[in-house]
This record gives C-alpha cells, sequence and structure tokens, in this order.
RNA sequence: GCGCCCGUAGCUCAGUGGAUAGAGCGCCGGACUACGAAUCCGUAGGCCGCAGGUUCAAAUCCUGCCGGGCGCACCA
C-alpha cells in the first residue's frame, strides 16, 4: 500500500511537472517476475505518445527524477518497452514489519469506504424448509462481503428478505395440512408442487401434539392458515439457527408481507404511474423496464388483481434506499440473472444511479461425495441441509471452501475432500500456518525467550530474498483488502492468505528462528513472523474462519 | 431463436491490456534423533476452445464460430 501510493505521488508529481496528467489505464503494480524488481509501472508506454517522445526515452526520464525524488529507492531500471522497474531499499519493506505490530489486527484496513452506507441482502431464501448448501455459499460470500466492508470503513448492514406474501407459502400450508390429514388417516387431495420432505410430516406431528386432531376438523381455509403460521416461524428459526452455527449474522430480518400490508407496493406502483413510468393495459399493470434497457416490459400487477414479485421487490428497494442506504448490494443465486436488468431498471425509476444496485450472482453447488454428483432439489425432500455438511465437515472447512472460487463460478463441493486434510482443502493450509507462528512462540516462552521490542536495528537485519518475500506480501495486505471491497471478491482475500500461508511454511523450513545463529537474528526473525501471524488471523477473520493456536 | 455466464497444465482453479501465462492437487524423485512433516525441496506437464480484428503490447478488448451451464412468465 505504501509502496504504490507512495510511487504513484512521486510519479505523479513528476509527471505534471512535465505537463501531463496520470493516464487512467496507468498501472503500479509487482510485476510477476522478481527479477523486474519491487513494482513496475507502465506509464511511460501510456504517455509517451502525449509528449511527443519515445516510451523509453520518457522512462528513462522518469528513472532519474524518482531516484533523486527518493533515497528509499534503491533502484530503477527502464526495460523492455519502456517499463519503469522499481526497487525498493530493504528498510522500506522492514518498516511494514513494524507498522504491522504497532496496529495489529487493524493492519491492512483502512477508511476506503469513508462511513458509506451500504446495505447486503442476502439468502433471502423462502422459509419452506431448511437451508441446504447452495443456500450456504450465498451466506459465507454474504456475509464475507459484509465483513470486508465493514473492515474498509464502510457502514454496513446485513439483511434477510422473507418471502412470507406469496405462494410458496401458501404452498406450505397446504403441505403441512394434508401431512396432518394424512397422520390421522383422512381422506387427503395432494395439491400440485406441495412440499414433500420429512420435515413436513415432523412439523405436521408436532402442530397436531400441540393443537390436538380437531385441527383437522376446522375448514381446510383455515386450517391451512395455521399450518403455514406454525410451520413458517419453526422454519425460520431453522434457518438463524443455522445460520449462527454458521458465523452468519443478519441484523435486520425484513418481512415482504409487512411492506404489503402496509400498503407499501401499492404506493410504489401509484408513484410509477404519476410519473408515466408504469401503465394499464390488458387489465394489468405494467412497468416500462425497457426505457432502462430491459429487452421488454414486465407486469407490476396480474389482470386477476394480484401484485407480482417484482412489484413487491421495487417497493422493497425503494425502502432500502430510503433508509439512506448509498449502496445496496443483492447477492442471489445465478439462475436468477435475466433478473438483473429489471431489477437495475427499478432502481434507475426510482431515481437512483443503475450502480447503486450491486448483484453478486452466485453460482450453484454441486455437490459430490467421493466425485459422484448428489442430486438436490427441496420440493422433493432430497437435499444435503447446510447443517447436516458443517457437522461433517466443519465450519471452517465449508466457509473456506465457499470462499475460494470467484462467486459466478460453478463451484464443486466434494464432501470427501473438504473432510480431508490435504491441499486440495487448504484452509487446514492457512490455519496451519498460524497454529505454526503460535507454536513457536509457545515454545520461546518455555525457554523463557521474551517478544523482542520492535527496532529497526533489529529489523535491518532481514534483508535475505526470503525477507524480502514475505514483507513485501504483507505490505501488499491492505492493496488486497481494497481490491476485494471495490470489486466484492471474497475469493481474493481467500488466494492471499494461501499465498502467504505458502511463504511462510518455506521460510519457516528454510530459516531457523530459535535456533537463528545469533540473537539478535533470532529476535528480529520473530518480530516477522509475529507480524505474519497478525496478517493471517486478521484475514481469516474476515473469512470469518477461526485462527486456532494448536490444531 | 434471443440474452447472460463459462471454456487456461491430467484435475480444481487464479490471472480481465503489459515482459518468458501462474498456484495447488495428482504423477515421479528427495528431506524429520529438527522452533509442529497438516510442512518443505526438486522434475515433468500449455497453439489460454477456434478464426479474424483493434495496438507499441491480447488469455484479457471487438466480431464470428464451436462446446458447456443458466435464463427468456400476468412464477417466486
Amino acid at each position: 500500500m505504501r509502496a504504490l501510493t507512495h510511487l504513484r505521488s512521486l510519479l505523479g508529481s513528476i509527471l505534471e511537472k512535465k505537463g501531463a496528467a496520470w493516464p487512467d489505464k496507468a498501472t503500479i503494480e509487482p510485476p510477476k517476475d522478481k527479477q523486474f524488481g519491487d513494482m513496475a509501472c507502465n506509464v511511460a508506454m501510456l504517455t509517451a505518445g502525449k509528449l511527443g517522445m519515445k516510451p523509453r526515452d520518457l522512462a528513462e526520464e522518469l528513472k532519474k527524477d524518482l531516484l533523486a525524488a527518493d533515497p528509499a529507492l534503491s533502484k530503477v531500471e527502464v526495460a523492455g518497452p519502456g517499463f519503469l522497474n522499481v526497487t525498493f531499499a530493504p528498510a522500506f519493506w522492514q518498516k511494514t514489519v513494524e507498522e504491522v505490530l504497532e496496529v495489529k489486527q487493524c493492519f491492512g484496513k483502512f477508511n476506503l469506504g469513508r462511513g458509506r452506507k451500504v446495505q447486503v441482502e442476502f439468502v433471502s431464501a423462502n422459509p419452506t424448509g431448511p437451508l441446504h448448501i447452495g443456500h450456504g455459499r450465498g451466506a459465507a460470500v454474504g456475509d464475507c462481503v459484509a465483513r470486508i466492508l465493514r473492515a474498509m470503513d464502510y457502514e454496513v448492514s446485513t439483511e434477510y428478505y422473507i418471502n412470507d406474501a406469496g405462494r410458496q407459502m401458501r404452498l406450505l400450508g397446504e403441505s403441512i395440512w394434508v401431512r396432518c390429514l394424512e397422520l390421522l388417516k383422512k381422506p387427503v387431495a395432494y395439491p400440485e408442487d406441495w412440499y414433500k420432505g420429512e420435515y413436513i410430516i415432523d412439523l405436521a406431528r408436532e402442530l397436531l401434539t400441540l393443537k390436538g386432531s380437531a385441527l383437522c376438523d376446522l375448514p381446510p381455509a383455515e386450517g391451512q392458515d395455521i399450518c403455514y403460521e406454525y410451520g413458517m416461524k419453526s422454519i425460520l428459526a431453522g434457518i438463524q439457527k443455522d445460520l449462527a452455527d454458521f458465523r452468519v449474522e443478519h441484523q435486520v430480518w425484513f418481512s415482504e408481507k409487512s411492506l404489503v400490508a402496509a400498503g407499501a407496493v401499492e404506493r410504489t406502483l401509484e408513484d410509477l404511474k404519476s410519473r408515466g413510468l408504469a401503465y394499464e393495459e390488458e387489465g394489468a399493470a405494467w412497468m416500462d423496464t425497457t426505457r432502462y434497457g430491459d429487452d421488454k416490459n414486465r407486469v407490476l400487477r396480474k389482470s386477476t388483481g394480484e401484485l407480482t414479485y417484482f412489484a413487491s421487490d421495487i417497493a422493497y428497494h425503494a425502502d432500502k434506499y430510503a433508509r439512506g442506504f448509498n449502496t445496496v448490494v443483492d447477492i442471489w443465486g445465478a439462475d436468477h440473472h435475466g433478473y438483473v436488468p429489471r431489477m437495475k431498471a427499478a432502481v434507475q425509476a426510482l431515481g437512483r444511479d443503475a450502480d447503486d444496485l450491486k448483484v453478486i450472482l452466485v453460482q450453484l453447488v454441486n455437490l459430490l461425495r467421493g466425485g459422484e454428483q448428489i442430486a438436490m432439489s427441496t420440493r422433493a425432500g432430497q437435499f444435503e441441509t447446510l447443517s447436516d455438511v458443517c457437522a461433517e465437515v466443519g465450519v471452517d472447512a465449508a466457509r473456506f471452501m465457499f470462499l475460494s472460487r470467484k462467486s459466478d463460478s460453478h463451484l464443486d463441493f466434494d464432501l470427501d475432500l473438504v473432510k480431508q486434510q490435504s491441499m486440495d482443502n487448504p484452509v487446514y493450509y492457512v490455519q496451519y500456518a498460524h497454529a505454526r507462528i503460535c507454536s513457536l512462540f509457545a515454545k520461546a516462552a518455555e525457554r523463557g525467550v521474551a517478544m523482542p521490542e520492535c527496532s529497526q536495528a533489529l529489523l535491518a537485519q532481514l534483508d535475505t530474498p526470503e525477507d524480502l518475500d514475505l514483507m513485501r506480501l504483507m505490505e501488499q495486505y491492505p492493496d488486497t483488502l481494497a481490491n476485494a471491497a471495490q470489486t466484492l471478491s471474497p475469493h481474493v482475500v481467500s488466494f492471499y492468505l494461501r499465498e502467504l500461508a505458502g511463504l511462510l511454511h518455506r521460510y519457516y523450513s528454510a530459516n531457523p528462528v530459535l535456533a537463528a545463529p545469533d540473537e539478535d537474528l533470532m529476535r528480529a526473525r520473530m518480530l516477522m513472523l509475529a507480524a505474519v501471524g497478525e496478517v493471517v488471523r486478521s484475514g481469516l477473520e474476515l473469512l470469518g474462519v477461526s485462527a486456532p493456536e494448536k490444531m
């Protein structure tokens, strides 16, 4: 971070003196190949044309100015078509250790968001059955995005939208109802598309114990209502428990029904109409979403008089913005991607920018056991629940697995692999790095070696390539978090952690700490590893994965 | 038919304009009387789906095609 911002401002002012602005496309980044130094910049190639110069000539001038501007730069080279390859003196990187040890868990987190209010809405599964593993992925991604944004000084609220107003809920009531009738050996007419899972029978049994068999003598509509009410509450309580066990917290549970009851949906519809964005046609109310780029207009109220899901969703998002959120993040299953353009259109109709709504699409999870796919369907009652999976592989392993892929790519979740303690399952690799460091300090304490005071003189000994690799990577942690926050990509953090853990393990096996050649070197290494431990713990915390001291 | 996503090493995946395209797993070969071997070191493995185009530079951007997934409701 310091390396990047520092170079950026040095080069920026040098260019300014030459009469050129910093181009948007210019980058400063660690090059893939270490032989090109610590940081590489392409600005000369992008700016040379504007100044009427050859890229390499401009790069040579920049090189001179850079070296004159800052003695912390130990080397600047012009390479290839005009890259500027910059190498910092070791002292520059050593400062990172000092900084980490000073601010500890705050390292890497800075005020990127400047307190902007963001809502993250996720999971939001219909309470018609327990959460399955696909919901688990959405839960992990949403929770992790929220943690990352919070760390970067966004004011985040997490929310679960309960779809308790629609047809699915009615079906839930009917499904429990017919199971009640079955249990009492009464004649049963089965509804279409009903929920056939075992858990529905359990709910029916509980309800009969609670209310007695008289329940089934009620008129069906009334009985089904009771069934629905009981079923939803009970299932929702189960969902809340599963999420809590999964270390996922929603601050707000928002009921669709409450929105309808308050008349918010009707009001939104009227508002759109009065502004010419909605109209009546063929007995239905439509919204003109095409004017905002959707490929056709969408129904808000069906000719039956019933409101569509889309209508209440618009009202819901209007409510979100009315609550003062600058940005709203929705996390949806990727099978809903066709819904994005109309929702973006709705957001614009509400007078917001299309970018005030960010949709993260989470691809479905392919659940495997020993390489064989396990079929899933909530309605057929055939699935692996999130809680079963967590019980089998552990919350840490499950979360890490969910967060170690781009969210819009398919995820193979092989139960046997995730249980295994191999590199196919990197959660242990990262945790082990943390545990190793902890146990090193435990051993030090055993031998009466105290954690040394941090000083530049001690750190000055850390100048081997392995030392510098480790310190450079720690220095990139803030950049990594910024990238993860800006692109809403939790996997960036888990990839970073794997890399950092890899360097740590490599370092550890090649460089004895407590048995270092001399005491000062031992102290210096202790300081650096303490810093690495802090960063690993911080990253795991953002993923919601524990950082054990022993394994 | 139209739209969106994906196609990178045997496998699982990073990399979205930069230099000789990376990591892990798997394969093969090494390292513990050692601060923890859940680890490390080494070898091998690639027309980045195909074909054009844009430019100093393309896995990355544009166009077309092929292959896979998902959508295309007065469902949610």
